[in-house]
This record gives C-alpha cells, structure tokens and sequence, in this order.
DNA sequence: TTGAATGCAATAGTCATGGATACATTACGG
DNA sequence: CCGTAATGTATCCATGACTATTGCATTCAA
C-alpha cells in the first residue's frame, strides 16, 4: 500500500481552511466527498492533528472542523510530522549482521544519509505554511482559468 | 512492507566497492551473508544496477561481481534512481473527484511539492559519489576504532 | 427529543515488498 | 568433456503497513 497520509492530511487542512475563506461549514464528510474517500478515514487522520493542535473539532449537531490555529503559523512541516508519526522517509537495514567491519559503518553512514534527506525535505516544509499555501492554490485557480479563456479564443480565431 | 531496496543496494554497492580495495573476490552470496539477506533478493536489486552500468558480474566459476565503472563517476543518485524504479518519494491521490473548484488545484500544488521534495533529496545524493561514500566509512571506521581506545583507557585509567 | 455530527473500535481487503526455492545458463579448469 | 561454481530468472508464498468499511457510542444544538 502506498501511504496516502500526507496529501489526503494536506488536502483536508487545506480544505478546511478553503471552505472557512468561502464561509461554508466544514464536515468530515464534506471533506471525505471531496476526498473520494471514506468519512471514518477522514475523522482517522483528524485524531493526531486535533491532538497536535492544527484542527479542532465541534461535535454535535452544527458541528465541524475548523483549524485550531492561524493559518499563517500552521507549516507543511507540522502536518507532515503529526500524520505520519514517526515515520522515517528511509529506514536502513536492522538486521545486518556486523560481521565484517565495514557493514556496522555502512548502516551509520546510511543513518546519517536518511537524516540528512529527511531534515532537507522537513526545511522545505516547515517553510511553507498553510496561507502560503492556498494563496497558492488560488493563483492556480486563476492561471487554469485564463489558460481555459486563452485556449478557447485561440480555438475560436 | 518497508522499502529497503535503496539501503540494501547501497550496502551491495559500497560493499562491492570495500571488497574491490581489498582485494577479495566478491559473489552475491557473499554479499547476502553480509547483508542478512537473501542471495535471491541481492540479484534481484543486481538486475537494475547491472542493466544500467553500475556494477558488472561475470558468469561462470570464479565470477562474481564488480562496478562498471570507476567509484568517483557512481553517484548515489544513480543508485537510488536504478532501485527504486519510477517509485516516487510522495504520490498524491489519484482519484480525486474534482467536484469543487479547489481539489484539482490542490492536488497540482501537491504534486509540484512532491517534485520539488524529490528534486532536494536527488540533489543531495547526486553531490555524493560511491568513492567519497567509502573513504567516509572508513573515516567512521577509525573513527570507532579510537573511540573504543579511548573508551577502554578511561575504563582502566 | 431528535437529528446531525464527531469519536472510536474492530475487522476485512489490498498490494507492494521481501523471502525462499528451484532450475536453467554460463564459464572456468581439470 | 565434465564437474563445479557462479549468475540469471521465474514462481510462489509470507508479511505487514496502509486503506476501506461498518457499526455504534457520544455529544450537542435546534
């Protein structure tokens, strides 16, 4: 199985912070329509990120999810790490056997090489926040539009 | 399941590399004994390396297995490029319904994040050649063998 | 009180990956 | 030539992480 866990968690903030711009309530199962997904894989993914202070949801009748935080203080970086806990980008070997010299030193030197690539893609992130990111998604939003405009008038000329 | 076919073809390259300087002949019996690991498995990730002109085996009694090509030219891009085989570091989610105006778009800005993480880590390991890599290795080994010097002094000291 | 929502547990399904085995092929060396 | 030792390759099974589904308890506003 692929691990889906942090698009479809980047996918839900960021449409949960979509949906509070455009003033239209927030339900895992809005979110899991727009997922193509399953409402309890949703509510799944909300249990760490409520726990870890990103999103907080209401239950009860009228309820929803909202973000706990600003958008402006919520990084890529703090999804990535509260949905795929602990998870390492790369795991090196557990069981070499260590007989010859050389093989405890090449699984250090791996272990040095996964943190490093790891700390790389954690910085990306962690530069990133979630307002960035759906200005972002707006600016797409308008570049298809006026991609659509321009690709039907050449059409039409 | 973990993905280990990048550390494992590492250890097989690096390994390949140490055994090249030292002078031993080296099988991919050997080579799974140091590992832990199957024989099997360790020419199923030689299939790709060997396809792509990192290592070389020649068959027959007295075969066996070296690079192709000079340890300073093997990047470690190139070795994690051949094994893990179109794999990507983060896949979005495929099946999207793309009912509201937001999910395509997101789902574009996460692919662009997915390439730009993946470009970083390439990078990163393409700045890494299978020699460096090695005189690292031996630089933990001395490294390790004076700590232990060290270590063992203070003990008795 | 009722309906709409989250919270949560249990369970089954999927599928990439690793492990194991067997056997064909190749090539060296006597 | 023939035996040995190695790669090359195919097949099948085991494993385990992740996804999907279902059901039900809980909460809370109208």
């Amino acid at each position: 199985m692929i691990d889906l866990r942090f698009p479809t968690a980047l996918q839900i903030v960021l449409g949960i912070q979509i949906a509070e711009e455009d003033g239209v309530r927030c339900t895992s199962q809005k979110l899991a329509d727009s997922l193509g997904v399953n409402a309890s894989f949703v509510r799944k993914l909300l249990v760490p990120l409520s726990r870890d202070g990103i999103v907080a949801a209401s239950q009860g009748k009228g309820g929803g999810v909202r973000l706990a935080r600003k958008p402006e203080t919520i990084t890529l970086r703090d999804i990535y790490l509260t949905v795929t806990d602990e998870k390492k980008l790369w795991v090196a070997r557990s069981d070499v056997p260590c007989q010859c010299v050389a093989s405890a030193n090449i699984v250090q030197f791996f272990e040095r090489l996964a943190g490093e690539a790891e700390g790389l893609v954690l910085q990306m992130l962690a530069n990133r926040t979630v307002a960035d990111s759906v200005s972002e998604i707006r600016k797409l939003e308008m570049a298809r539009l006026s991609g659509y405009v321009v690709s039907r008038t050449a059409r039409n000329g």
